[in-house]
DNA sequence: CATCTCGATACCTTTTCGGTAAGATCTGCC
DNA sequence: GGCAGATCTTACCGAAAAGGTATCGAGATG
C-alpha cells in the first residue's frame, strides 16, 4: 500500500467517477484505474462497483474511506507536530535545580518559558550538582542549575545571575543592629555554612573569604541547603552568608544585612550547564530567555564588580 | 511522504545505523540514505543526528517516530477492518420488519446472525410493507422482512417460513370447545382482519378462503397487526386467523385452534426481501442464515401442502 | 440504431527507485 | 601520528514503476 493510493481512493470515492477524480488529481484517468486495481488486489477485496454511472463504493469501500481519512488526518498530524518539535515549540523539557534554586530567578525563567512554549512540557528534577553533570551525559535532563562550576569537559555553561552576598542574622543578635556591617565583623561569631557534598562548593568559597580578610571563621554547623542554613540562623546557630536572592526566603527572625569593606571577588554566580555541541531547538529557547533575564536580574544588589575596601 | 519512507524512517530510528536498517530492509544503504534526506527535506526538520557511531534521533525524530509507529498500526488495522467488512464479518445490517415479525422465527434469524458475525451491528427498524421497499429502494436498509409479496421489479425475496394458520378464539367462545374444528365452522362468528394498510394484504387472502368455502366472512374489525388483532379476540370481538408463530403470543383468555377441512394454499410465506443485484457478503450472510434455519421452522405443522377435503 | 459516457486495456515515455563504486569524516589502535 | 575500520554521503547507472495517449467495450440515451 502506498500513500499515493490512499489519496487515490479517496478522490474516487468521493466524485464517485474515476475521470472526475482523475481530473481532480491532476493525471490522466487509466493510471488511476490502474491504481485502484492494485489497492483492491493487494487487499484482496472489491472497494468499488462498476456501474455504467461510475463507481459505487462497496460496504468495504466505505469502511476503507472512513480509514483512508483517519490515516490522512493521522499523517497530517504527525507532519505539524514534527515540525513544530524541530521548531523547539513542542516536546519536553527536562531540567534539573538543586535544593534552594527554587528561588527567585529560576521560577521566573522557567515560567517565561512556559508561556512562550506552552506546548513543551516542564520536568523539574531536584538533584546535587555531581548529579546534574552525571544526568546531563546520561541525556536524563537537557539543563540544570548550579553555581560554583568549574569548566568541565563536554559541559557547557550559560550565566543566569551574578548575586551579591547578604548576612543572614538571627533578629536579637548583637550584629543585627550595628549600623554599618564590615565583613569583618563576622569574626567573632559562628557561621552556618552550605552545601554539603560536592567540593569545591560555596563553603570552600566562604573560609577563602575569611581568610583573605584575616581570620579564620568558626564553624557552627554545615547543612545541606540554603534553606536549612537561614532555618539554623532564625534558631540561633549563628550567622549565615547567603545569595541576594535567598531573601524571598521570608523566615520569622531573620534579618538580612549588606556588608561593606567585602573581600575580592564577593559574589556568586548562579548558571545553566547543558551539553556541549546539543542543539537541541528547545533547549536553544531556554538560553534565550535566560539571556533575556540575565539582562534584568541584579536588582537586590549591583552585579557587584569586586569592592576595593576604602 | 510516502508510507515507504515512513517504513525506512522507523528502522533506521530503530536500528541508529543506516547499514543495519538497510540490511533490516533488505536494500543497500546509499538508497536508504537518499530516502531520509528526501524526508527531512520534505518536513523541513532534522530527524537525526549524525554522529560517527551512527544516527541518533532528534527530538523532532522522536515525535515523528512516535507519530510513524502509529501512522503503521493505523494503516494495519485500516487493512484488517477493510478485509474483514470485504468478508462480511464486520460492518452494519439495516433490517426492517413489520410490527408483528418480532415473533418467533425472525428473532432467533437475527440472533444466530449476531452470533455469528458478532462485529456486525445489526440494526433493526419497523417499517410497514410499502415502506420496506422505498427504503431498500433508497438503500436505507440491506433486508426487510413481510407476508404476502408480489413479485416486484428490483427486489428479490427469499422465502423464510411457511406456516401455517391458526384460529385465535377467546377461551369462553362456543367454537374453543368443539373437538374437531373445520374451516367452515368460522362462518357464522365475527372476525377480526389484520394488517390495514398496503393491499392485497392477509386480508384479501381470508377474504378468498371464506369465498373459496362458500360464505362471506363477518368482518369485526379491521387492525394494523396481528398484536392487537389477538388482543381482541381476548376482549371478545371475534376470533382470528393467525400464523402458527403467533402463538408465542400467550394472551390471557385466548387459545389457538387447529382447522380441519381447510381451503387450499392455507398458509402464509414469511420471506425476506432484499435489492436485485446486492452482492454484500453481509447480506449473503443473512440469506445463509435463513437457508440454513428454513429447514428447521415449520414446527407448529407442517408446511401445509393444500390439504383437499375429504 | 447511432451516440454518448464511463471504465478498462495496450503501448510508450518519464520519473523514481535501488544497486555499485568511490569519497569524506571520525574513532581507535599500534 | 599514521593507518585501519566504521559510518554516512555523493555520483552514476540500470531496472521498476508511474503517468500519458490512443483505443476498446459495455451500458445508457435520445
Amino acid at each position: 500500500m502506498d500513500l499515493r493510493q490512499i489519496r487515490y481512493f479517496v478522490a474516487v470515492a468521493e466524485e464517485a467517477n474515476i475521470g472526475r477524480a482523475a481530473a481532480r488529481l491532476h493525471i490522466s484517468q487509466p493510471p488511476l484505474t490502474r491504481q485502484i486495481q492494485q489497492l483492491e488486489a493487494e487487499l484482496g477485496v472489491t472497494l468499488f462497483n462498476r456501474t455504467p454511472r461510475g463507481m459505487e463504493t462497496t460496504a468495504a469501500g466505505e469502511m476503507f474511506l472512513e480509514e483512508a481519512r483517519n490515516i490522512r488526518s493521522l499523517i497530517e498530524q504527525a507532519t505539524e507536530r514534527t515540525q513544530r518539535a524541530g521548531q523547539g515549540r513542542l516536546g519536553r523539557l527536562d531540567v534539573a535545580i538543586f535544593g534552594s534554586a527554587i528561588l527567585d530567578v529560576i521560577p521566573k525563567v522557567l515560567l517565561a518559558f512556559r508561556t512562550r512554549y506552552p506546548d513543551v512540557k516542564v520536568v523539574l528534577h531536584t538533584m546535587t550538582k555531581a548529579e546534574q553533570l552525571e544526568a546531563l551525559q546520561q541525556k536524563r535532563i537537557t539543563a540544570g542549575f548550579n553555581r560554583m562550576l568549574a569548566p568541565l569537559e563536554g559541559i557547557e555553561t550559560r550565566l543566569v545571575a551574578t548575586e551579591s552576598l547578604l548576612l543572614a542574622v538571627p533578629a536579637g543578635h548583637p550584629l543585627a543592629s550595628k549600623e554599618t556591617l564590615r565583613f569583618r565583623d563576622i569574626e567573632a561569631h559562628p557561621i552556618v555554612l552550605f552545601p554539603t557534598g560536592g567540593r569545591p562548593s560555596f563553603i570552600d568559597r566562604v573560609i577563602h573569604y575569611c581568610q583573605e580578610s584575616g581570620f579564620e571563621p568558626e564553624i557552627s554547623q554545615e547543612v545541606g541547603d540554603a534553606v536549612t542554613a537561614v532555618a539554623l540562623v532564625a534558631s540561633g546557630f549563628g550567622v549565615c552568608l547567603v545569595p541576594s536572592s535567598a531573601t524571598t526566603l521570608r523566615f520569622p527572625g531573620v534579618v538580612y544585612r549588606e556588608l561593606a569593606e567585602v573581600p575580592s571577588g564577593f559574589f556568586v554566580d548562579l548558571s545553566c550547564i547543558y551539553r556541549t555541541g546539543d542543539r537541541s531547538p528547545i533547549l536553544a529557547g531556554l538560553l534565550e530567555i535566560i539571556d533575556e533575564f540575565r539582562e534584568v536580574v541584579p536588582r537586590h544588589q549591583n552585579p557587584s564588580p569586586p569592592q576595593p575596601s576604602p
